[in-house]
RNA sequence: GCGAAAGUGGCGGAAUUGGCAGACGCGCCGGAUUUAGGAUCCGGUGGCCGGAAGGCCGUGGGGGUUCAAGUCCCCCCUUUCGCACCA
């Protein structure tokens, strides 16, 4: 036989899984299904060898759970909308879709050579109008019912991107995408109302068991749901009794509103303003609200910046104590969380209690630890305590509220709060309403019509798609690019057929990424974004793979979108992803591969050297999955080598074997060896089932078929089969035992290295003398007897230390270990001149001397 | 600062339920083969002592539980990740 030619090989069968249509699949009822997804790519230009580490795992997954007699769903698309298109486009002097539409079209090449089994008649990218014209279907459904809507509001802004971000995309106060820091601007924007979800999304999580736990605190941290009340403070107007206004604050611990000395306003809070126009009498005002508010955002929102205030001059009335306290601005007070304004209790949160000790504001203790002996002791400890105490204890100096445990007093007082009409419980969450207004060319345009007369209007469903207009240059100068393309703005009103405007925003590419897997089940339905039947059959995803950078972003709000259709009656099941993994990513001289490092490994050269089996068996055997990987060329040589190896031991074992058919075990007798090899067979295939699933550990199932492989080199020498390339007859001396375990074993072995190496193994499958697809085979089962040894090695510890090892039946007794463990002559060495205070027998497992 | 995960040979990593630490691979060393190199095949490879048999030590450090700890508990160190004025 030949020596191994990847090129050859890997060129062969991706042309013939092509010509069979080999990974199409469609729903069939008698069949279990198995939907397994990667994240679909960005058509950056080039996958590197991470891409195809992802793309990997779910190979693996794909091809082992075909083998297992599912029906796989394993699509792949592109997530094709987004500014990098825009950007190149802008130095090309091209257009974002010829880029795009070429990325596409390199980047499939270099996957369709990686001889994944995709099924490419679903193949998807989210800039065919015939998909993003259900995310506007799906827009004006959110519409309608109040899911989607529109708001004047604060919004954060990326200069360099010249878009807005949603608050999942700001990083460390920076764009998420080129870490320029944020400005806030105000804008008409539209929003979708995901905190409608917030609860929901948040429950869910605790169903969630087979997503990585580090990825379910980062969705808890995000929804960030914190439950306490909201109580109305009266603002004090000299002379004014009537409508005065009032200040909510939203606190967690209303046990301690009692030791409320002060109330704190956020520089952008509302009355802010309004006390600002008629602060004449108190000079600076004005200036130091403008200092807090041009305060860098990031550093305000981090905690470097001291904390500062200074007195309005107003007061407020404590609605449970009765008593006024001042009204003061405070830098560390966030506009964007619960109310804008903050009661302040020095005395039982150590923030306030550093403010309140910088202006020498009174310090009133209302919460005495339950150790502590006399009220005596905290009542004075308030002008000298150290720091603020915030844990529970027994509430004291709080009305008719003294002497109550902190346990249960925030909720009864919330509700007390409630029956006074001065406030209610009330739960506050860090999530925000999604804004998805871009103001991009390279996106789904937003289906709304402005009409001067009727106002605004939402786009007919028979109108849809609004396609988003061709662009001869891209000059990306203006914050909305469709603002300036007339033939697209102009239209007229659907309601008054009067002259109208459209919206010249463009949605955010996270609403693209929503919702492709359920279009995968029905990529090609004109009628509707699925249909429910089908993503009835293929949903939810059974296993989804993709990196832990969308971690919040992408899967909160695919979930998000799986309740929106829910409640639409489109999908029947609670969660979209059953199973998530996180893969690591490849780094190279300990960074992450990027153009601008010049540290980027291209599969296709490591392809033309090396075959793609090559690279898909090293990325899968160097470490676990979820572990991030440093790339060396070292590994893959050796995975090269380990190839080459099991395509010599085939050879060799083609030599003498002849027909799959009549090499069957039956009624031969084996001896020593046989069995030792047939045990090595079986027990690799237990090892290697159980690793792949539902372990997903690809490196250690690699590791067996690796062990599998030296132990059948040493039988094929054992046995005498003639080596490869000489000259022989076939078949001679070799006894039909021999072929039979040989058979066994090989077929096992190329089996269940395919869903690694898939072309190496077709090729030698069909060497083998098989006639179907190594991959329409199904997976070889193991036989626990077979596997069970006749003999097993038991380790005698004495005093747990290792002293001596036991060769026994493998049915051995405990009173049979016991006596030949102590018999053992090693054993003795130890023992004699001691008691034997114990000996514990573990069965099949350790024996364990034990003296004194 | 708070929280979580991790720390195992020269390197990547393995050890599924508390039961032989270091599977498998890389690298290195030796042997066979070879004109030579490469490739291949076979063997060795945690440290220390010893000619050997064997012994002692060993999973970041320190304590503990247990017949038995990489694994469980407590304290500490380091790294990575997440959160970071959220009232």
């Amino acid at each position: 036989m030949s020596d191994y030619d990847p090129q050859a090989i890997e060129e062969k069968w991706q042309r013939r899984w092509a010509e069979r249509r080999a990974f199409e699949v469609r729903e069939d009822p008698d069949r279990p299904k198995y939907y397994c997804l990667v994240m679909f790519a960005y058509p950056s230009g080039h996958a590197h060898v991470g891409h195809v580490r992802n793309y990997m795992i779910g190979d693996v997954i794909a091809r082992m759970k075909r083998m297992r007699g599912f029906n796989v769903l394993h699509p792949f698309g592109w997530d094709a909308f987004g500014l990098p298109a825009e950007n190149a486009a802008i130095k090309n002097r091209s257009d974002p879709e010829t880029w795009t539409r070429e990325n596409i079209a390199h980047m499939k090449g270099q996957l369709q050579r990686l001889g994944i089994s995709y099924a490419w008649d679903r193949e998807l990218a989210t800039c065919d109008a015939s998909y993003y014209r259900w995310n506007q279907w799906l827009f004006l459904q959110m519409f309608e019912r109040g899911l989607a809507y529109r708001r004047r509001s604060t919004v954060n802004w990326c200069a360099s991107c010249a878009t807005v971000l949603a608050n999942e995309q700001v990083v460390d106060g920076g764009c998420w995408r080129c870490a320029t820091v944020v400005e806030l601007r105000e804008l008409e924007q539209w929003f979708l109302r995901i905190t409608e979800y917030a609860d929901e999304l948040l429950d869910g999580i605790e169903r969630l068991g087979e997503w990585p736990a580090k990825v379910l605190t980062m969705q808890r941290n995000w929804i960030g749901r914190s439950e306490g009340a909201l109580v109305r403070f009266p603002v004090v107007e000299a002379g004014v009794d009537e409508n005065r206004d009032e200040i909510e604050v939203f606190t967690t611990r209303i046990d301690t509103i009692f030791g409320a000395t002060v109330v704190l306003l956020a520089p952008e809070h509302p009355l802010v303003d309004r006390f600002a126009e008629t602060a004449a009498d108190s000079p600076g005002f004005r200036e130091r609200v403008q200092q807090f508010r041009a305060l860098d955002r990031t550093d305000r929102m981090t905690g470097a910046v001291e904390k500062e205030g200074f007195d309005t001059g107003r007061r407020c009335l404590n609605p449970f104590t009765g008593q006024t306290v001042p009204i003061w601005i405070a830098n560390f007070v966030l506009a964007e969380y619960g109310t804008g304004a903050v009661m302040a209790v020095p005395a039982h949160d150590q923030r306030d209690f550093e403010f309140a000790r910088k202006y020498d504001l009174p310090v009133q203790v209302v919460i005495q630890p339950e150790d502590v002996a006399t009220e005596e002791a905290w009542s004075l400890a308030g002008d000298t305590m150290e720091t603020s105490y915030a844990g529970p204890g027994r509430l004291v100096s709080s009305g008719e509220f003294s002497g109550r445990s902190t346990l249960g007093a925030a909720a009864e007082m919330a509700r007390v709060a409630e029956t006074r009409g001065i406030g209610r419980p009330a739960v506050q969450y860090r999530l925000k309403d999604w804004g998805i207004s871009r103001q991009r060319y390279w996106g789904t345009p937003i289906p709304i019509i402005y009409c001067d007369t009727c106002g605004l209007q939402p786009v007919p469903y028979d109108s849809l798609p609004v396609e988003l207009p061709a662009v001869a240059e891209f000059s990306g100068r203006g914050d909305s690019p469709l603002a300036q393309i007339p033939e697209f703005v102009n239209t007229t009103c659907p309601s008054c057929h009067g002259p109208a405007r459209r919206e010249t925003d463009t949605m955010d590419t996270f609403v693209d990424s929503s919702w492709y897997f359920y279009r995968y089940c029905d990529p090609s339905n004109d009628q509707a974004a699925f249909d429910p039947e089908t993503v009835g059959y293929w949903g939810p995803v059974d296993f989804y793979i993709g990196g832990v950078e969308h971690a919040i972003l992408h899967l909160i709000y695919s979930r998000f979108f799986c309740r929106v259709f829910k409640h639409l009656g489109m999908v029947e099941h609670d969660e979209p992803f059953t199973r998530l993994l996180t893969q690591g990513m490849v780094l190279r001289d300990g960074a992450v591969m990027s153009k601008s490092k010049g540290n980027v490994v291209d599969p296709d050269q490591m392809i033309e050297r090396f075959g793609a089996d090559t690279l898909r068996l090293y990325e899968m055997f160097v470490a676990p999955p979820e572990k991030e990987i440093e790339w060396t060329d070292a590994g893959l040589e050796g995975s090269f080598r380990f190839l080459t190896r099991v395509w010599r031991l085939v050879s060799r074992a083609c030599h003498v074997l002849t027909d799959p058919a009549a090499e069957t075990l039956g009624t031969q007798t084996l001896d020593d060896t046989h069995r030792a090899i047939r045990r090595k067979t079986h027990e690799s295939i237990r090892r290697v089932s159980s690793d792949l699933d539902p372990r997903a550990h690809l490196n250690t199932a690699v590791s067996a078929l690796m062990e599998l492989v030296n132990d059948l080199y040493a039988f094929c020498e054992r046995q005498g089969l003639p080596s490869d390339g000489a000259d022989h007859s076939p078949a001679v001396g070799v006894d039909a035992s021999t072929r039979a375990v040989l058979r066994e074993a090989v077929d096992a072995l190329v089996l269940m290295l395919s869903p690694f190496t898939p072309h190496l193994c077709e090729e030698l499958w069909e060497r083998l003398g098989h006639t179907t697809g190594v991959g329409e085979t199904p997976w070889p089962s193991y036989d626990a007897a077979v596997a069970q040894a006749d003999e097993i090695v038991v380790p005698v510890q004495v005093n747990g230390k290792l002293r001596a090892r036991l060769t026994v039946s493998a049915d051995v007794t405990e009173e049979e270990l016991r006596t030949a463990a102590v018999a053992e002559e090693t054993v003795r060495a130890h023992t004699d001149g001691k008691t034997i205070a114990r000996v514990v027998v573990v069965r099949r497992k350790l024996v364990n001397v034990v003296v004194r």
